[in-house]
DNA sequence: GATGAATGAGGATTCATTCAT
DNA sequence: TATGAATGAATCCTCATTCAT
């Protein structure tokens, strides 16, 4: 048992050297599962594709992650820390005093960069395509996304019930969800318009919130509009 | 269904009898896609899996599709020919003069209404995880929705141009899906709010465009960051 | 549902013929399991190996059986009822007036012809080598060769209780196979010594316990013999 | 740790220091084998998993031992060795004058309190499931464990032919390893029953062969029957 | 039409072993 | 020495699809 701990005590360099080949191989692999899951999606997404892309054989993808599902994981993990390390700890860091449309319009585009620079973003939003099937790793993405829009909306709406506010969050993340698909999918002018139209529609779903404090929606249900 | 009879030419009752006995079994198997599909998923369904579910052999359902896609197309049509069927042409016929809230909130209830007595509606809907990928049955689903959904825009606004009403038919379907997503997430109270909110985000989107004819919308593009 | 009653009716042929090729298919695959349990034990069999061995692919085993333990089951239960057909319900039908020497000595007989015959049945007595880990289609094997030595011996020992019956038909079951091990080892005439050393272990340990009817054996463990 | 520079010519301390951690690392490599053989057996335990056991990287083990087999006979042999040193050349030291049942009893439940201090000896006892794959460390236990007993009967019948008494030893150690499975199989008070049943089937076993001199057995072969 | 057998490539995962550090 | 990364074949098992009957 006394093998190795005169060099362990110092601190945590020498596991470190060893890692530095490993480091290197999870972070390509990451990309290469990156990859796959963009092309193939996460449900039809094979671990042996993902070793084969990354240049590796199975076995050393089996070295680092235990199965697909940690590979998405880390995949998320690394995508909402880099996420935050970008643009902060909420999605947008506003001060009240900003006009609602020009955060709003704010958080789409930077939404939009964001998955554009990381396509895998999309792909592991949606993860598995069966809804009952949650698994660990999209919930994780899902449940800090809602946290920090949950943010941008209580910078709004100070005094909103958690409730309300959880769920104008997933409303809006739905919205966001939904329209960065129709983004993706044209181009040029198209493009623009669609990100546009995510930006109207944001706006307006969120706008009658703000006029008055407390109530968190003049619901039209009821007696709703007017 | 009389789709193909140029080629049967002589005889009527033979073929007709056959083809019972065969929309039966067509039938038979695409309740069970249905139920496969629900449950685990368009991408992981297998084909074996449908025909064990349908208590036939796998050779039966090749007798009738050519493979799982073609299943996923029939189903497809088979639903959107029954909500033709149950709702009329559009997906609310509504006279212009019904209030937008009243329109949005009825298209809502009908849409939910009737996921909930084909769970696989959703299940087809979302198809297979990858934003490229469009496969042809998601696609055909998809494309017989944003019609839909163009007609009932269009009731409201007569005058605006195709590529306006198809953007904004398309954002209202995303929206819808991502709100169904969300209803189907929860339950009882909590569905029930989820539902309002959906009808809220709808309505609050689409209302601007109805108050002044020719724009489609105020666009807070133009004036809007600043 | 009212798809094939008229055929069905009948009786059970319609369902086998199909199953002709199966049922010779699944024979094949039990000769090959045989075989190749035989040659690499049962835990270090594969699947694959048995149906490369059989010469069929490994999806057509899986037709047939859902993994290597229902495999070594079958295998186990056709010999019992081998076994059963061949020698009887008891494993030597015997009259109680049988001098007990030549039951044994039947009885060692069939054993090992039997297992001469039928080499697999060793490898699957001694199934996987770990004591803790009793699969399924061990155990089955073993407790029906105890239930069979278990009449053996009531036959000698009509009055005798249940337990120590069982305990003794363990031990005897535990001597023929260390027996058969040992016999198996060898060839020629160093094999029939075997065979001869292993009744006379089976007879004299037995012997003592046909002297006095109930007590099962006159212990040698506080006054013992003498 | 500053070992490394000469080979190791002339010094006597250097080469056993280095020993000595190589030693150590033995010694946890075995130990960590032993577990892993006592609860995956042989067949199915992996170099992987005793490395993992032992706390060390898979490349270390394969410094000290070469393979899998490697291992299980450095494990053997040191098992001998323990079993040697604890209990002396002879499996029991027997002054022939010991009435036999006592030497017997001695002897079983020697070799089961050595067992029940080392588990793993009965795991590589068993080894590979195959009759015909003798394995080079299963057999070299087997014939230490034989040629043991061999000393033991050659204490009570010094004029008997080898053959003979190598025939009767496999055969004790046969009964030995059929009577410790049931006896590991078993608990409290059943166990104990097995324990006396295992005495009781060998000391009968070798009763007769002690009555008269020359002949091994009086065996009940020429003149059995009758 | 219907069946069930057959296929073989491909899925995830593990393993004994080697190699660079 | 010791480590951990790397390998690639082999594990079990499933799948979409085809074929003989």
């Amino acid at each position: 048992m006394p093998e190795m701990p005169e060099k362990q005590q110092a601190g945590d360099e020498r596991p470190r050297r060893r890692q530095a080949r490993g480091e290197r191989r999870i972070a390509q692999l990451l990309e290469a599962a990156a990859a796959v899951f963009c092309t193939t999606g996460y449900t039809a997404a094979s671990t042996n594709a993902i070793a084969r892309e990354a240049g590796v054989s199975p076995g050393t993808l089996y070295q680092f992650f235990p199965n697909k599902e940690a590979i998405a994981i880390e995949l998320g993990d690394r995508l909402m820390h880099e996420m935050r390390e970008t643009y902060g700890e909420a999605l947008a860091p506003v001060d009240p005093a900003t006009p609602l449309e020009q955060a709003v319009g704010a958080a789409v585009d930077r939404f939009i960069a964001f998955n554009c620079e990381h396509p895998v973003f999309f792909a592991l939003m949606h993860g598995p395509d069966v809804p009952g099937r949650i698994t660990e790793e999209h919930d994780a993405l899902h449940q800090t996304l809602v946290a920090r829009i949950e943010g941008l909306i209580r910078s709004f709406l100070p005094g909103a019930p958690d409730a309300d506010v959880t769920r104008t969050a997933q409303m809006c993340l739905g919205m966001y969800k939904a329209g960065l698909e129709l983004v993706l999918a044209h181009e040029e002018a198209e493009r623009g318009a669609y990100v546009q139209e995510l930006k109207n529609a944001l706006f307006r779903y969120l706008e009658p919130l703000t006029r008055d404090g407390a109530a968190p929606a003049p619901d039209l249900a009821a007696p709703p509009l007017r």
